[in-house]
DNA sequence: GTGAAAGCGCTAACAT
DNA sequence: ATGTTAGCGCTTTCAC
């Protein structure tokens, strides 16, 4: 009840070695006799002793953790991508500090501040911006949204998707099905991922002879279910009449059917409609939703493993363009 | 860009003070002039300097962080509240370090070992079951899910919904609505939460002169939409055939519903759902769901307001009983 | 194989 | 108002 914290200090006297020896079991650094071993081992383990990380990542000038900045926690991709990566990082042996920025670019540089104070020995950096300049002086991987790099280009690691691809794959399935009036309902910020997809649009509709018409681009200030909502409306409230949405995020493409759905605007029959991510969600409300797929295990995988190594300073300076593939269920 | 990292000591020297006037100054200590302040405060910004986390945690014994256990981030309402709970946290000078335990009670063990050996402050402990002992020697904050009180009973403080009533409200709507079958889904481990509503289930059938059958509650591994969906259709194709079912969690309900529509079972007509936490994506879906609101938002605010409090010696020892909310929609 | 001791960056008690 | 210094718990050189 009252276990007054212990320290190796306390250990040692316990087990009548020295602090030195303490720790050299604890780490297993050799120099220490097995006898020493059993009798240290089993102290720490009647105590449940723990080293204290704050001294240990003192002395070692850095923390046995990473820092991970998500722009959007309850964006149910962004969550699979965290829950990966904390994982991985527990095998290694570090600990994940997760930050939620809610899309706030101040709040991040705010936790990047709090990051570096808490010398966290490295970030994975889901930004909300591509306006961000990279971070210094700290291992760096970039996961989903590549940032400009300014300098320092050669210095660090990005993971993303084939968004050019998944553009071009998405919108040349609604050309396939017959669509001719196809809008594309992109995130308002500058990312480069909104941009690649973009790109692909415009070469699938090239490809299919057809005419690009910038009308049909329409951007949404952020990417939650409601403004998926409103921003459907809008497209069948203006002189727009498309026979088929392609969303850049599944959660965008739901609020989109809700509305569809209360207009009784059949799916996919009158319009038909596409997402992005493949969350969970989209397999399992009705119809189901046709989508791009990108693997968060991959990306979570990926991140962890790349950052690990850059801060034994096993420098691992790529960029990984994970392929993506569609996934064909009900609304096209 | 090569900022070698910077310590109090080189401000010092660059201030042309001691390093103790340097720390007075950025902990607004008090015995400084204001010119030293000036001077010291110009250094500290043009050099962008932060302490080191590390040391101050060291040197104060405990980090100026709080560990928040959540049992599955990938659901909505738990990431909901992790937000919320960040938010407040930073706002009082408080680090989060979210770990989610995807519901393993091994992964539990293992945060809150490593939650100790960083020296976080506090734990807010959204437990995945409910037979944990209490966390020994360190503030907790328990949401949601009561631990069952070994002994420190009294040192704890608890933050939940009133499951009863939801269970109450929930049960009797359907009954209003002239149901006469209604099976109620339940997580299977052993929470109190699933018990209480359990309970009010039980009084609203007995209110309402029914019999209660104990065959309608069925158990569910565990909470996401697959289990939901599954569970739904074990319940049809066995000898039950309900006409209302009372989901213990809005995604268990979502995964339902997805196979009522894959069977073209009219919701609310043939058979009414009605869910509990009211996630964003539930007023999303078509027909929208109706449900039992707890608030996610109260829950964070409560969480890290009585947190910070028990870190500053203040007990704030008490169970919060949040009461709840039938949120109509379409399901009934 | 083991121990003594320095020092990581910071705060606070004690001088002045 | 400011400086000196001990010490938080740990790792790691350097002696033996």
């Amino acid at each position: 009840m009252k276990n007054e914290k212990i320290s190796m200090k306390d250990i040692a006297e316990m087990s009548g070695v020295s602090i030195a020896t303490v720790s050299r079991v604890i780490n297993q650094n050799g120099r220490f006799s097995s006898e020493t071993e059993q009798r240290v081992m089993s102290i720490i383990e009647k105590y449940d002793f723990r080293p204290n990380e704050l001294a240990r990542g003192l002395r070692a000038n850095k923390a046995q953790a990473v820092g991970v900045i998500v722009p959007d926690i309850t964006n149910e991709f962004f969550a699979c991508v965290v829950r990966e990566i904390e994982i991985e990082l527990l095998k290694k042996g570090y600990m994940a500090i997760v930050c939620d920025t809610n899309e706030a670019m101040d709040l991040e540089k705010k936790y990047i501040a709090m990051l570096k104070s808490l010398q966290v020995g490295g970030i994975i950096y889901i930004a909300g911006d591509t306006n961000v300049k990279c971070i210094e002086n700290i291992p760096t991987v970039y996961v989903d949204r590549e940032p400009m790099m300014i300098e320092d280009m050669m210095a660090s690691t990005f993971i993303g998707s084939d968004n050019y691809q998944g553009g071009y794959i998405a919108t040349r399935r609604l050309i396939d099905a017959g669509k001719k009036e196809i809008v594309l309902v992109l995130h308002k910020k500058s990312l480069t991922t909104q941009k690649r997809r973009l790109d692909g649009y415009k070469q699938a509709i090239r490809d299919a002879g057809m005419k690009f018409n910038e009308n049909l681009i329409i951007k949404v200030e952020n990417v939650d279910m409601d403004h998926g909502y409103e921003v459907t409306k809008k497209i069948f409230e203006s002189e727009l009449n498309p026979d088929g949405i392609f969303y850049s995020a599944d959660i965008l493409a739901i609020g989109g059917m809700r509305y569809l759905n209360k207009m009784k605007i059949a799916i996919p029959e009158q319009v038909s409609i596409i997402g992005f991510d493949d969350i969970p969600l989209s397999s399992q409300i009705t119809p189901a939703l046709t989508t791009v797929k990108q693997s968060y295990t991959e990306f979570g995988h990926l991140a962890s493993e790349s950052i690990v190594k850059m801060m034994n300073g096993d420098a691992d300076y790529r960029k990984y363009i994970l392929s993506v593939q569609l996934v064909e269920r009900e609304t096209v």
